[in-house]
DNA sequence: TTAATCTATGCAACATCGTTGCATACTAAA
DNA sequence: TTTAGTATGCAACGATGTTGCATAGATTAA
């Protein structure tokens, strides 16, 4: 883990700080994507907002992470994928339950090719569905 | 349009103010999602923050526009099938321009069906494209 | 048409979210 | 170990969104 984390920083050419090292941490114990306010609350004690913020966004240009989108805001998750700075691939789905609050991706759905209409390029595609996730499900 | 306005205000039993009036107007006639800024550099002067937030919120509620997620922010359009406060359904596409920056519905698409894990259970679907609009893409 | 009732608005104040400039502390390379 | 470049913390600010309350306005009933 420990290593995983210096080698994911050193392998998009960033500086090892602690700061960077406790956000990558905790997006790989969450398993869920991650509003700055979690981050925030998460490690806030130990580090400045503004420096969640920069990393945050240092992270984003690098490829590290990418946005989610939910109607309450922005959150963010590891890209699984390699992602590179110039290769940004997220055609994935993002699932957010309606019960417990919980956003993840799906990384095994891909979204279908949609029919655009004359003219139209697709650069990305972001699909949200909100429901019940298995857990609150009940099933 | 006066006409449809006030209707509309009338089906959804809201009283017909001029504020109302106006960011419904706003709406119609500018045919692509807004955000709150849009509105408040379009009527700003006329009417305060507060009551566009409020506007928007109460037209949320009824069912006369609609929450359009992009990466940056919130924006609104207006529901073009009939919704109503207990009846909402928004399953289709949004398209945001990465050149003009405009973010409009696609109405004649739908979102095509994805098979979710087992357990999950969806609610509302989401989808948002980014790309070049047929304005921008120069075709 | 007027009076009464209920609701929308404006204003002020506040909370949250996100950004920028600058001095200092730290990391990595020589 | 020294140096150069970068990340961080702090302070200040701007943008965004919310709440309470008095007043203005819309609707209903008389």
């Amino acid at each position: 883990m420990e290593q995983l984390i210096k080698d994911t920083l050193k392998d998009h050419k960033l500086r090892t700080t602690s700061c960077r090292e406790d956000i990558l941490e905790t997006f790989l114990n969450k398993e869920v994507a991650l509003s700055h306010g979690d981050l925030e609350s998460e490690i806030g004690e130990r580090f400045d907002r503004v420096t969640i913020y920069r990393t945050l966004k240092t992270f984003l240009e690098k490829g590290i992470i990418h946005k989610v989108l939910d109607d309450e805001g922005v959150r963010y998750a590891l890209c699984k994928d390699r992602c590179s700075e110039h290769n940004h691939h997220h055609d994935h789905v993002h699932f957010k339950c309606t019960s417990c609050g919980q956003t993840n991706c799906l990384e095994n759905l891909h979204v279908p090719a949609v029919q655009l209409p004359e003219g139209y390029r697709a650069q990305e595609v972001n699909l949200l569905i909100q429901g019940l996730c298995a857990a609150c499900s009940g099933q």
